[in-house]
RNA sequence: GGGCGGAUAGCUCAGCGGUAGAGCACCUGCCUUACACGCAGGACGCCACAGGUUCGAACCCUGUUUCGCCCA
């Protein structure tokens, strides 16, 4: 016999409660998964946020989402894993660190690259936990005893076996090559990790003096980066081009520096754009450095590591870039070269990470080559394998999978998985080894030298879905788990990780990563705007949580989802949610106090309209919801809860309830209203609990029910004897007729606590609503105040009335003398046009022929039934106009 | 330059072939013993523009305008 609690507090305040339920769930191991091949299983890898990160909106969205199916498929019979965990960030981390150490004067080359990375660890042990407790906070029901870091000792054993296998195939590569560089990190960053900018910059229009004898004197190049003109070696043209294709094969002098370079032809010239030729800086622009590898040309440095100018550069040595560039434009100037300055916006390339301006850079770094692992990525999705939602973002998927370009993954840092590989100082042989060679393979020289550089994070993300459970070994996590089901994430993070993890599961596990990816949008401010720590619009999600609860802030996550469409989050949004809150709370103890310990049997025998409704709607909700999860579409069924319990429960049901519950119609109907009142709320706090975990099971102990965690009930059955076919409809006629009448007392300004006397129903004896009228009489009586309804088809007087048409029937309010005659005429009289106006226009459709053969039969009928109705409601509208102005 | 998405009530968004919906904001009454974190009522829309398809278009098609985003 379940024990009540009716002592909950008159407002719901997540205060304590949210903290005491995750730790139950926790001491009770109910997010532990379960290796069990007889039931089904459902499997997340979360998408490793960075471990020098701190819980933002985005990651409460995705983690919201990702909570929600967990739990609804948990409650499905699903054997969970939420499988949690951070990426150890590289760039990110290291530059942490050192600016720790830097506040204390010491550089990472002071303490050397073990000392430094023993730091780097310690600050881990101190402040990674932060996220993952923030995640807690939030009510996240991860597998915590499974939670992976991808520098801990299993995934870097993950990280070499590949690295060593793909070397091996000859899809891991080494060479020198231009690469986007980050002079502040100090190290190559692969091409995503570049944020491309439109900038105002200045194209200078530069003359290069022809040596040999021609018409004119000079060529004329733009540029946006003069400085760079030291390391030119070739000015090109377009083959094909009229104004140029005279000079290609002669020479010019370089401005700068005085070398004297020739005029090649290349179709990669745009003729049409700045003055039809360009130069050529093969060690400092990626696409000169291409041209340069078709000529044979040679690759002058002139920018150093740090973004300095070095002694190629001559007396610009020491130089910064810019610093340079402002010399070279008033040498140039000083000697007649510089043709003219125009100003244009074009895109320039910053450091994701700092913000720096990303130079090409030529040196040597590793690659994967990427185009056979993406034809099998793209072949898995187009075979069905890995499905999208929403499916649009396919198409983006194998846009950049299909033009796909070589991985940079070395990075020059000393926080990451150390490259495994070791180059001969005797015979340059590189010795590439899962396990630390002592010697060359080739030569077997002990001198040896391992790599310096490390791997790009993203590597040992892309490895995520297998390596966290176990890979390279068999083990039954991934006999049982693997492929996951599904990968929750936003579309800035599509080739970052989804598309990685795609081809890596691919190529090591033969099978997909997961079966499912959602692609959700991103989160920004109530003006539309990106949220950033710069703009001040940021929305912290503790912030939120300490104001308003885990609960408010998942339901209005989870509710203002939509598939394709930015997500435009405010604290007023979250504000609607924090009364939901409170509004299910109230329901809760207001259902409390009309429970007593016994749950009655619900005898379907004696049932009233409301119960039958109640009943109904919950039979749709539970099944609804439960499909709609399963399509990923939580916001329909966030907000269809929120109106479920809102208006079906709230506004109606427990309204039309109080008279039973009291035992105003008798103890069977007392006993019956509250099994119903129970069931309904069991079922409707299930429904709920995916969403809002922490109240819901507040409030499922509150029932009495807590023996059971309701984390661990199965999803509510619907139940087939609990779907009444005509109780919506009944509904709906009852609550017109409520409407209307509450709208004729707001009319008399009527105040709401007054009991009004009288009012008149007048319909036909014959019209089927006369009966639903009838049999729920008291309820009409209660929700609109009024001692005494008559329900009569005679045209009996009852005085001065305002008066409303429902339907096929008509209301009457009798008012006596305050009656303001003009006004209720006016009144009437402006609802007759508007009803004429629709009945001319289904008269009009119904003129035609067309329509009349054409549309399906119950579209006319419904045409038909219109101009009927409204009729009868014109006639007796006008009747009561006439009767009033007599 | 290529691709994708949006344009619906003052704001934020649902709806996506059968005469427009919600929340917030606004106006009018109310502390009616679950809830003022509330209740009841109200006002507010040529559904961006122009064509087309259809008996019928906010919804489908084609253009245009415009605002975002991604890729080069």
């Amino acid at each position: 016999m379940p024990k009540r609690n009716r002592e909950l507090e008159k407002n719901y305040s997540p205060d304590g409660i949210e903290q005491k339920w995750y730790a139950e769930w926790l001491k009770n191991n109910l997010f532990d998964a379960e290796i069990n091949p007889e039931a089904k299983a459902f499997s997340i890898v979360i998408p490793p946020p960075n471990v020098t990160g701190s819980l933002h909106v985005g990651h409460a969205f995705d983690h919201t989402f990702q909570d929600i199916m967990c739990r609804a498929k948990r409650m499905q019979g699903y054997n969970v894993l939420w499988l949690p965990g951070t990426d150890h960030a590289g760039i990110a981390t290291q530059n942490v660190v050192e600016k720790d150490l830097a506040k204390k004067g010491i550089s990472r080359h002071d303490l050397g690259r073990e000392e430094f990375v023993k730091r780097v660890w310690e600050w881990r042990s101190v402040y990674g936990s932060r996220i993952i407790e923030q995640m807690k906070r939030l009510g996240n029901s991860c597998d915590w005893k499974r939670e992976r870091f991808t520098l801990d000792e299993g995934l870097s054993k993950a990280v070499r076996t590949v690295f060593v296998k793909l070397y091996n195939k000859g899809l891991i590569y080494r060479g020198k090559y231009i690469v986007n560089w980050c002079p502040r990190c100090r190290t190559a960053i692969s091409d995503l990790e570049v944020e491309y900018d439109e900038q105002e910059g200045n194209f200078y229009y530069v003359k290069y003096p022809l040596i040999e004898d021609c018409e004119e004197k000079f060529i004329i190049v733009a540029t946006t980066r003069p400085e760079t003109i030291l390391g030119d070696v070739a000015i090109a043209v377009h083959p094909r081009s009229e104004k140029y294709k005279h000079l290609i094969g002669k020479h010019v002098k370089v401005p700068l520096g005085g070398r004297v370079i020739p005029i090649i032809q290349d179709n990669m010239v745009d003729p049409e754009f700045g003055t039809g030729c360009v130069k050529i800086t093969p060690a400092h622009d990626p696409n000169d450095f291409l041209v340069g590898l078709n000529h044979n040309l040679e690759q002058i440095q002139i920018i150093d590591a740090d973004g300095i100018m070095n002694e190629n550069a001559g007396e610009y040595k020491g130089m910064t870039i810019l610093d340079a560039r402002k010399k070279s434009a008033e040498d140039l100037q000083n000697q007649g070269a510089l043709l003219k300055i125009e100003t244009i916006k074009h895109s320039v390339g910053h450091c994701q990470r700092c913000g720096t301006t990303v130079e090409p850079y030529l040196s040597e770094q590793w690659f994967v080559k990427t185009k056979p692992l993406a034809e099998r990525g793209v072949q898995a999705v187009k075979d069905g394998r890995i499905k999208w939602t929403p499916e649009q973002w396919e198409k983006t998927y194998f846009n950049w999978m299909e033009n796909i370009r070589d991985w940079c993954i070395s990075r020059q840092l000393w926080w990451g998985h150390r490259i495994p590989a070791w180059t001969c100082n005797d015979c340059g042989h590189i010795t590439v080894a899962e396990i630390d060679p002592s010697e060359c393979e080739h030569c077997h020289s002990k001198n040896i030298t391992q790599e310096s550089d490390v791997l790009d994070t993203w590597f040992s993300s892309a490895l995520w879905p297998f390596s966290t459970m176990g890979w390279p070994d068999e083990t039954p996590e991934l006999k049982y788990f693997y492929p996951t089901s599904l990968m929750v994430t936003g579309f800035d993070i599509i080739f970052f990780w989804v598309a990685r993890m795609i081809m890596m599961g691919l190529e090591f596990m033969n099978d997909v990563p997961f079966r499912d990816v959602y692609i959700h949008s991103l989160i920004r401010d109530e003006h539309g705007k990106k949220m950033s720590k710069s703009k001040g619009n940021v929305i912290d999600p503790l912030i939120m949580i300490d104001k308003y609860g885990a609960d408010a802030l998942r339901m209005t996550l989870a509710a203002l989802s939509v598939q394709g469409r930015d997500i435009l989050l405010s604290s007023t949004r979250i504000e609607t949610y924090r009364f939901f809150m409170n509004k299910l709370w109230n329901a809760a103890r207001f259902a409390l106090m009309n429970l007593d310990d016994e749950t009655h049997a619900i005898d379907l025998e004696n049932l009233h309209l409301q119960d039958k409704f109640i009943l109904t709607r919950t039979q749709e909700i539970i099944i609804k919801t439960r499909d709609l999860i399963n399509s990923y579409d939580i916001g329909t069924a966030a907000r269809g809860l929120y109106d479920f319990v809102w208006g079906d429960l709230c506004d109606w049901y427990l309204e039309m309830s109080k008279p039973a519950l009291k035992g105003d119609e008798g103890e069977q109907r007392r006993k019956t209203s509250a099994g119903v009142l129970e069931y309904v709320f069991r079922a409707t706090l299930q429904a709920l609990h995916p969403f809002i975990p922490f109240v819901t099971e507040e409030l499922w102990a509150a029932f009495g029910y807590g023996d059971q965690f309701i984390m661990r009930t199965p999803w509510p059955e619907s139940n087939d004897r609990y779907i009444f076919n005509d109780a919506l409809d009944s509904m709906r006629v009852l609550q017109d007729t409520v409407r209307a009448l509450r709208n004729l007392r707001a009319e008399a300004h009527v105040a709401p606590q007054q009991w009004l006397n009288k009012a008149v129903i007048k319909i036909s004896d014959d019209d089927p609503s006369s009966l639903v009228l009838k049999d729920s009489l008291n309820q009409i009586k209660n929700l609109c105040r009024v001692h005494e309804i008559i329900i009569e088809s005679a045209a009996n007087d009852y005085g001065a009335s305002l008066s409303s048409v429902v339907n096929n029937f008509e209301i009457k309010l009798p008012v006596g003398d305050i009656l303001d005659v003009e006004k209720e005429i006016a009144r009437l009289k402006q609802e007759v046009i508007s009803i004429e106006k629709t009945v001319s226009s289904s008269k009009a459709r119904l003129a035609k022929q067309d329509f009349i053969s054409r549309a399906p039969a119950e579209v006319v009928e419904k045409e038909r039934a219109r101009v009927t109705e409204g009729e009868a409601q014109i006639s007796r509208l006008k009747a009561n106009i006439n009767g009033l102005s007599n």
